[in-house]
DNA sequence: GTTTGGCATTGATAA
DNA sequence: CATATCAATGCCAAAT
C-alpha cells in the first residue's frame, strides 16, 4: 500500500517533470568555456613542466602506476608510502597532502591533477555535448539507479559541477539564462538532512535548536562543548559540523578522527559528548538497526523502502555497511521524496498559471529555474512557498535562495 | 597486431 | 574504518 502510494503520489507524477527538465536543457556560454580552456592548457604547461624539472625525466603524469614509482621508487621521497588494495602505491589526493613538506614536487602534482580535471571533465567536454538545434545541454535525469531514492544525472553530469575552488567556480558563470534579459534562480534547502534527523528522532535538543531558527553547528558546538553560543569557536563550529555530517552517515571514532585529523580518542569523547547532547538520536539509530535486522529493509517518511541484506551478516565490516545504510537510508531518502513532492508542485503551478520561466536543474537540495525577468518575484515566492511545504514536519524546512546573470551568482 | 570491455584509481557534487 | 552518485584516464586481458 505504501508503496502503491509512493509510486502513484511521487514517482510517476515526477515523469513528465524530468521529461519537460532534460527537454528544456540549459544554456552554456560556450565562448567563455573555450578560451577559459586556452587559459587552464597553458598553465598545465607551465605545471607540467615544474613537474619534469622536479622528477628529472618525463613521464606520464596522468598515471597513477607510473607516479606512484617516481615518487617512491625513484625519487625516494618517503620510506614507507602506503598501498591500494591491489598492490600498487597510492598517490590520491589525501596520501599526496600529507607528503606536501617533503617535497615541492607535490604541490604542483596536486596543482595539475586539479587543472587536468577541470579541462577534461568540464571546460573541454562539455561544449561537445551542447544540442546542435536547441544549442543547449539536456542531461539525463535518471530515476531508478540510486538506492536511496535520490535523483542522478548523466550525459553531462550537471549535479557535479565544480564550485569548491575557485577555478572550478569559472566553470559555473558558463551556465547561463536562455534569454539575454532572462536570469537564473536557484532555490535550496537548508540542512534538509539534519532536519530530518531531528524530526525522526524527535530528540527535543536538535528539534529546539532548529525551532529557534540557530545556526545547527555553533548550537551544536555549544552544547558539545558545553558553552553559549556566542562563545563558539571557528574551530569548534567546524568539528561540530564534522560530528553532524558524520551522524547521518552512520558515524564512526575512526571515520570522524580520519575526516577532521584527530586521535581516534578524542574523536570517541567528541561522540560521546554528542550523543549527551541528542541523547533521542542515538536511541534512533539503534532503533532503525533493529527496525533492519527484524525485516530487512528501511524506510523513508513517504515509504520508500531500501533492503539490506546484509544486516545480520556475520562479517563485521559488511553488517556495519549495512548498519550505515540503515541510518543514512531513511535521511537521505527522505530529503528525495521532499524535493521530489516540490517538483511535482512547482511543475503544475508553473503549467497553470502559465509561467514562461522554466525549472532546468535539481542537485539533490536545490532547484534551478531560467527565469525571464518579469517573473521573478512571483516565481521566488511560489518556489519558496511549495518547497518549505511540500511537507509537513514537527520542525520548519527554509529555503535559501539567490539569482543572477549565471548559475554561480544565483547559488 | 588491433580493438573492445572491464576494473582500478582519482576526483567532482550533495556542503 | 563515514552516505549517495558519474566520469575521465590508465592499464590489462579477452576477443577478433
Amino acid at each position: 500500500k505504501n508503496l502503491s502510494k509512493l509510486s502513484g503520489e511521487i514517482e510517476m507524477p515526477l515523469v513528465p517533470v524530468l521529461a519537460e527538465m532534460e527537454y528544456a536543457g540549459v544554456k552554456l556560454d560556450v565562448e567563455n568555456l573555450k578560451s577559459y580552456a586556452n587559459e587552464l592548457r597553458g598553465k598545465i604547461i607551465v605545471v607540467e613542466k615544474q613537474i619534469y624539472q622536479y622528477a628529472g625525466f618525463e613521464f606520464n603524469i596522468a598515471s597513477p602506476k607510473q607516479m606512484g614509482e617516481v615518487l617512491f621508487d625513484r625519487m625516494k621521497i618517503i620510506s614507507n608510502p602506503k598501498k591500494t588494495k591491489t598492490g600498487q602505491y597510492a598517490t590520491g589526493e589525501p596520501e599526496l597532502l600529507k607528503l606536501k613538506d617533503k617535497h615541492g614536487i607535490i604541490d604542483e602534482i596536486l596543482e595539475y591533477r586539479g587543472l587536468q580535471k577541470l579541462l577534461n571533465t568540464y571546460v573541454e567536454a562539455l561544449p561537445k555535448l551542447v544540442n546542435q538545434k536547441t544549442e543547449k545541454v539536456h542531461t539525463s535525469f535518471n530515476q531508478a539507479i540510486a538506492a536511496t531514492g535520490r535523483l542522478s544525472s548523466s550525459n553531462p553530469n550537471l549535479q557535479n559541477i565544480p564550485i569548491r575552488t575557485i577555478e572550478g567556480r569559472e566553470i559555473r558563470k558558463a551556465f547561463i539564462p536562455s534569454n539575454n534579459d532572462g536570469v537564473i534562480f536557484s532555490a535550496d534547502y537548508s540542512q534538509i538532512e539534519l532536519r530530518l534527523m531531528a524530526h525522526m528522532s524527535k530528540d527535543e535538543n536538535m528539534l529546539n535548536a532548529f525551532v529557534n531558527g540557530e545556526d545547527i553547528h555553533t548550537a551544536t558546538a555549544a552544547k558539545i562543548f558545553n558553552l553559549e553560543l556566542g562563545e563558539v569557536s571557528r574551530d569548534m563550529r567546524s568539528r561540530a559540523k564534522s560530528a553532524n555530517f558524520g551522524i547521518i552517515y552512520g558515524i564512526s571514532s575512526f571515520g570522524l578522527a580520519q575526516n577532521i585529523g584527530i586521535k581516534r580518542s578524542e574523536a570517541k569523547e567528541l561522540i560521546d559528548n554528542y550523543f549527551k547532547t541528542y541523547p533521542k538520536i542515538r536511541e534512533y539509530m539503534n532503533k532503525q538497526i533493529a527496525f533492519a535486522r527484524e525485516n530487512m529493509w528501511v524506510e523513508t517518511i513517504n515509504g520508500r523502502r531500501r533492503y539490506l541484506p546484509d544486516i545480520n551478516s556475520r562479517n563485521a565490516i559488511v553488517r556495519g555497511v549495512a548498519e550505515r545504510n540503515a541510518i543514512n537510508a531513511p535521511i537521505q531518502g527522505s530529503a528525495a521524496d521532499i524535493i521530489k513532492i516540490a517538483m511535482i508542485n512547482i511543475y503544475k503551478k508553473l503549467l497553470n498559471e502559465n509561467y514562461k520561466s522554466k525549472m532546468i536543474l535539481q542537485v539533490h537540495d536545490e532547484l534551478v529555474f531560467d527565469v525571464q525577468k518579469d517573473e521573478i518575484e512571483q516565481l521566488k515566492a511560489m518556489v519558496t512557498y511549495e518547497m518549505e511545504n511540500a511537507v509537513n514536519l514537527s520542525i520548519p524546512l527554509t529555503v535559501d535562495s539567490g539569482m543572477g546573470g549565471d548559475w554561480l551568482e544565483a547559488h
